[in-house]
DNA sequence: TAGATTGTTAATCGATTAACAATC
DNA sequence: TAGATTGTTAATCGATTAACAATC
């Protein structure tokens, strides 16, 4: 009885919503506030799983993680199941964000609605090109100047943010990483094409436009080869 | 003895590539391309698995996927490795793509040099807004027109295009994805906030700005709280 | 040969899902 | 009560990882 390693420390079940239930809870988040929107006041785990394209037992099991929150035979109150999610996923307080780079990217998402709707408020704008630099940029209605990112040291910490969109190229972003970090992000969402290094604690999530491409372009190849290998065989 | 449910028909196993394995050979790929322009010939699986933060044991098992293609005691030959990660993907071979929406997001994926030099080019830029249609955008060094979305149904049998981006707003994503599928379209990567509806055998992969920082506010939620709990019990 | 590093094994972990008891 | 739907169980699956034999 080969009786080795021991063990790990349990991580998820110290009371912890599972990483892959977390990254779902923002989709059934929008499909309600969608329902909602629409005046639905009841909804089934069969018709949200159905909403949102995931296993409506997947879905029942995510919910459950959260507390018991439907009625049996009935189903889920839209407005409270919402209200559930949204504090689960930190919603219902403010998260101010700054944002370093304003190509087109950047533009993008200091003008995305969703933003602001989320309790996301966006209370900085950073470049490091001169031309960019004095812009006047239209954020959730109000009008903010993009700002040269060597001021980011002198008003990082008025503006109190912990989390911090990178969207400058590849070159500048470990820089700009160090330099929020130092000034208390903790949060990072970044689409420049780097792995950023950063201390423990810190969180990153990367988004890269080509990655996304690459992994259809395999699948796209996968199903032509079959095509190929199905007229070969016939 | 319970004897219930038979086993599943072993997808995985008949020769493919795990998804999770997919989904790091572009961040594998593109460090690989790194090293190669740094001049460095060989890499072992420790230095490779550095670079992309990822645990050794776990690169080799993704590259054991792909082949053989390493020598024990001396490592991997770079320029052969990223062939043979190239070829996995996919990049060795041209993927028209089709961009539809040509907003701030839209000009930042159309002019984002990360994609001609994956084999991904760009043969279509449509947008349904009268204010942007004939506006010139310069991809990859020439200078494209952006065409209006109704003329896609003419144009995508010349396009030739498998591969289709949508940036749309939400309201119009689902029209153009049903557009595209109908011409040929199999893979689509859509930055709508939508759940698009398509057949059986279209891949989708969705891209949501706002998601991500949801999920990054979860975990900054989550850490303040420890802070807070640890602060209480002392 | 001695040292290094791959490729593979096997254990563990976390996520998925069908099924169903609980209960409205 | 009869019908419906949740919340949970338990089986299965796929992914991760330490360890190490194979081998350069």
């Amino acid at each position: 009885m080969p009786q080795s390693r021991l063990p790990k420390a349990q991580t998820s079940a110290r009371g912890g919503i599972p990483e892959a239930t977390v990254t779902r809870l923002p989709m059934y988040h929008r499909a309600l506030v969608a329902m909602a929107a629409r005046g639905v006041l009841l909804v089934s785990s069969e018709e949200l799983a159905e909403a949102t394209a995931v296993n409506s037992a997947k879905l029942r099991k995510d919910l459950s993680f959260l507390g018991s929150y439907g009625t049996r035979g009935v189903g889920y109150d839209v407005e409270f199941l919402l209200y559930q999610i949204a504090r689960a996923l930190g919603l219902t307080q403010e998260w101010p964000v700054v944002i370093v780079g304003v190509g087109n990217l950047g533009h993008a998402l200091a003008g995305y609605p969703g933003f602001a709707s989320r309790g996301f408020t966006v209370v900085g704008l950073f470049d490091a090109d001169p031309r960019r630099i004095g812009e006047q940029i239209v954020v959730a209605g109000t009008s903010m100047t993009v700002r040269d990112v060597r001021e980011l040291h002198a008003s990082m910490h008025e503006l109190n943010a912990s989390i911090g969109v990178i969207a400058t190229p590849e070159s500048g972003a470990q820089q700009v990483c160090d330099l929020l970090v130092e000034h208390g992000v903790t949060s990072i969402l970044n689409f420049a094409p780097v792995i950023l290094e950063v201390p423990e604690g810190v969180d990153v999530r990367r988004v890269d436009l080509a990655t996304e491409l690459q992994i259809l372009a395999f699948h796209e190849q996968r199903k032509s080869q079959l095509v190929l290998s199905e007229t070969s065989a016939s």
